[in-house]
DNA sequence: TAATGACAGTCCTTTTTGTAACTAACAACC
DNA sequence: GGTTGTTAGTTACAAAAAGGACTGTCATTA
């Protein structure tokens, strides 16, 4: 029973994180001046095509207030459009304009290039690990890949 | 050339950082009070026993301004002290009091149950991953266990 | 011993985050 | 049709993080 730090768990996790997230926030702080959230509600407005905040914190893993300024944010670069949806006028449907998708693949080009030269230090062996690790962490945690526990528990 | 939220290893690795750190973080917010950087400096002291702030910062990766306040929180706690060294005025020798080692060891444990919860629920294939995807990119990304980079690049 | 530069640690200012309260809209129930 | 409870999203406040500038000390060199 000892705790090393270097041996913990989410120092570990902490850390390894923290230094991927960097490297990417580099990318898209420079070329666009987006920080974490926008950058994550534009990349789940990419994936998701049309869908309100709520479902964007649900994809994104964010908290609803990231959300509400990040999606100010974007607007205002006239990056998404707001659309109340008139059967239920709480809830707007968001959708990325073309400047929108533009600005998302200019993006999303250097960051995956970014991934694969990271991942590209990795033995073919390794990278199944960290394939296997992830998956099973996210399980192991109840993260599934879009935010929602696997089923509903009791 | 795809990019999709949930695939992308950044978001994955940032999602699992923190649900795991959330998850300690209550431990240690709700026993003593602590937040991450005191957490940090309190287990670094207790891996290194006498060491400066320069050397906690590094061993326990955070930057100089948070070692500085969470060193002066957890004096004001009694839980370390300092000691300016003679032969360099401008470095301090930090070591934890008897208080300080208690608590910390009343942490340590509740934290590794819980790391050990979270990994039990991974099968030891599983867990040989984790271990293995967590060395090899440290590696990668060109973390050390303790923070200071493999060798110094010229 | 003055000048330059590096380093340890602190302080101060600006961003970012988290929390909780709030508004508006809806739904269910009686 | 009023009451109660829930949800979508925003706002306001408080805590935390990030960063840079600053102070004091030391080392090096002239």
């Amino acid at each position: 029973m000892e705790l090393t730090l270097s041996h913990f768990l989410p120092y570990r996790l902490n850390r390894i994180s923290e230094a991927v997230s960097n490297e990417m926030r580099a990318i898209y702080k420079q070329r666009h001046g987006l920080n974490r959230p926008e950058w994550r509600v534009l990349a789940a407005l990419a994936d998701l095509e049309r869908s309100t905040a709520t479902e964007v914190g649900a994809h994104s893993t964010q908290h609803k207030t990231k959300v509400s300024r990040a999606v100010f944010a974007l607007e205002k670069r006239r990056w998404l459009k707001r659309q109340t949806d008139p059967q239920d006028r709480r809830s707007e449907y968001l959708t990325l304009t073309d400047a929108g998708r533009k600005a998302y693949r200019e993006l999303a080009a250097p960051l995956l290039a970014r991934e694969e030269r990271i991942l590209a230090r990795l033995s073919d062996q390794d990278r199944n690990a960290v394939e296997q690790a992830l998956s099973a962490l996210e399980t192991a945690l109840d993260i599934t890949p879009d935010g929602a526990p696997p089923d509903a528990p009791a």
